[in-house]
DNA sequence: TGTATTTCCTACTAAATTCATGGGAATTAT
DNA sequence: ATAATTCCCATGAATTTAGTAGGAAATACA
């Protein structure tokens, strides 16, 4: 039920770059953030395949947010770096739950789903700045 | 991010329970709900040692709740199973987090805890009946 | 054109946590 | 006594999370 260690990674990183301007290099937020390169790397990868930051290659390159900073919430970057952001594995596969249709606990897993990602929602990059 | 299955275990155990008014016994209990009766034996354990349940030992034994349903929260039975039910480890544990003074998202993951507490709090097991 | 710097891609390893299983001691109704 | 039960301690398997390694592809700049 802990959010882990690649998302607050994430969340960090994120922060981070929306406290510069330019892009910023692997390497350089690596070392400020006090994050494994490697590990990093993997996290940028998947950010940018969700279209929040921005990569430029080659040299001189690095990474930028793709969008303002009060545009990205909380709840953008922790959906893409949390393999499951639900708070039962019921909730959101209603296939895999063969008491789905007479489970007296699935309203409230998603009445909690619903809460966190609202809570989430209303915190963007800006307000971490 | 996810509710472990000890958890949803446990949630429906004592579901069971409250619809029982006398005491069942583990095998019974685990036959019933169709989870592994050693897994279920420590999950039993945690619950007692918490006083949600109450054990009744020797023939004849078995378990029941320890107050009445509307007494019980989904809450007060997930703070037993889950070994780390906070958003974030830094919300909870301080000292394991040196960026602790500074850390801009904190206030967050406070607020998300809270979110998540409050809400499942709302729940008893007289709900679920 | 060559070189340094950077992201991208694929695969692997290590550590931690979750999910169980096994055997037997202590307790109790009959 | 005996059978049915919880309690206690240790172990093992499976899954997920965290971190590493090496090199290919792109790009700025001399």
């Amino acid at each position: 039920m802990t959010v882990s260690a690649k998302g607050r990674y994430a969340l960090r990183v994120m922060i981070a770059l929306a406290a510069r301007e330019n892009t910023v290099p692997l390497k350089e937020l690596a070392a400020q953030e006090e994050i494994p390169y490697k590990f990093l790397e993997s996290i940028m990868t998947e950010l940018v395949k969700a279209g929040l930051v921005t990569a430029v290659r080659g040299k001189c390159g690095g990474y930028r947010l793709a969008n303002p900073p009060e545009e990205c919430t909380a709840a953008d970057i922790l959906h893409v770096t949390e393999t499951s952001f639900t708070a039962s594995a019921c909730a959101s596969d209603k296939k895999d739950c063969p008491r789905a249709e007479i489970c007296p606990t699935l309203p409230m897993w998603r009445a909690l789903d619903d809460a966190v990602d609202s809570l989430l929602k209303q915190y963007t990059l800006k307000d971490f700045l």
